[in-house]
DNA sequence: TGTACATCAGTGAACGCGCGTTCACTGATGTAC
DNA sequence: TGTACATCAGTGAACGCGCGTTCACTGATGTAC
């Protein structure tokens, strides 16, 4: 990597945590260049406007996102070849993982600018929904995987349950943020976890009870 | 109601429409006095600094909340005295009711304000907390009174449980934002209330094999 | 009923500061021949 | 190996505009006696 990439990647660093303390409209260009250390041209030579900046915020966070994906429900292939297993423990790894960050997470670039679409040009926005609908179709083809090995009784919308995966993550960061809970993200992707589980594993009560 | 107090709310009508869309941050007063056509000194007769103007927006939005909470859940009580059956039948209006709105539900005060903490001062950091304590507090009242009535195999954490329904409803809200499909958030919801639903009354698989 | 005073709901002008963006320039590194 | 040129990764100064906040003032309405 060349110098200005290390640069480059330092601003994104920097622009991420304030957008994600204060918003973008309230993230200045000034503050992320004393934060860095370089003067106002050196950032505009790697982002032509604030609206690059945030296409480069998004960027940023799918590729860091994937990457997390990758690695729990790689691992979770490598531990069992069943796919509702294989989702159920890359889901616990995952939480695992969110329980690991000492401050909580630190927020869900996505999350943000969908609450700021007005300061976004139409490239960034469309940038915005398509890694929402990017992680909501990992999801998705990992459910079709179980519905194909595990008959329900009733029929499951395999694209409204991968929805709702990420409605609990979205959910958790803003209830841990607002609850100044950091564990209530991993809680509620345990929740998750366990609708997956009584979808397709539901409890056998008269069992029980017999 | 004098003269002032229809001002001021028109005010926060306004504000709150725009911190929706571009975030607290990026909302200007210069633009709400324009909108609202009055003066800037005007606008800080009913506001002392922003912050206060961030205190009403609070407010103003749990309250609405609380009405709304109110309507549904009341009329949920009046239908039926079983507390389970209230919850759902509840939460099916309270779908239905997001489900009616042309545009989508405008968006959650509190979610975004968790986003943009670093702008506020600890007065309107703790209305924030305080309010998502209150919901979540609505909802583990509801599911105790429910624990009552119908045991579990497993014992149930009422509160995580009333975390996922607002989580549910929080991270619907980014979802349909996020992918530009308002239904989303109705159809999340009614997720909530299926695990609800699966979490008291489970299928009998058995009997249904059998 | 009249008058004095207080409060309400604002107006108008000014403030200093920080904002995003542009422009002409530069020294260090890389590449072609 | 040396030299010419191109590209990279910035610097420094200036721009005009809009921001939140303050201050002295005002006309309309309400209240006390």
């Amino acid at each position: 990597m060349r110098k200005g990439n290390a640069t480059r990647e330092r601003i994104l660093e920097i622009a991420e945590a304030s957008v994600l303390a204060k918003g973008f409209g309230a993230t200045s260009i000034e503050e992320i260049i004393a934060e860095a250390e370089i003067t106002k041209s050196g950032f505009f030579y790697h982002f032509k406007d604030k609206n690059e900046l945030a296409r480069g915020l998004v960027s940023r966070y799918n590729d860091q996102n994937d990457r997390l994906l990758a690695e729990v429900f790689g691992r979770a292939g490598e531990l069992t070849e069943d796919p509702l297993q294989q989702l159920l423990i890359g889901l616990n790894l995952f939480a695992e993982r969110m329980a690991a960050i000492p401050e909580g997470h630190p927020g869900c670039i996505v999350a943000t600018m969908s609450y700021q679409d007005r300061l976004f040009d139409r490239d960034v926005r469309e940038m915005i929904t398509e890694v929402a609908e990017h992680w909501n179709a990992y999801f998705t083809r990992m459910i079709d995987s179980i519905i194909a090995v595990y008959p329900t009784r009733d029929p499951v919308d395999s694209a409204a349950l991968a929805r709702a995966i990420c409605c609990a993550i979205d959910g958790g960061i803003i209830m841990a943020k607002a609850l100044n809970q950091p564990q209530i993200l991993p809680e509620q992707m345990l929740m998750a976890r366990q609708m997956i589980k009584l979808t397709f594993q539901p409890p056998l009560l008269d069992r029980a009870a017999a």
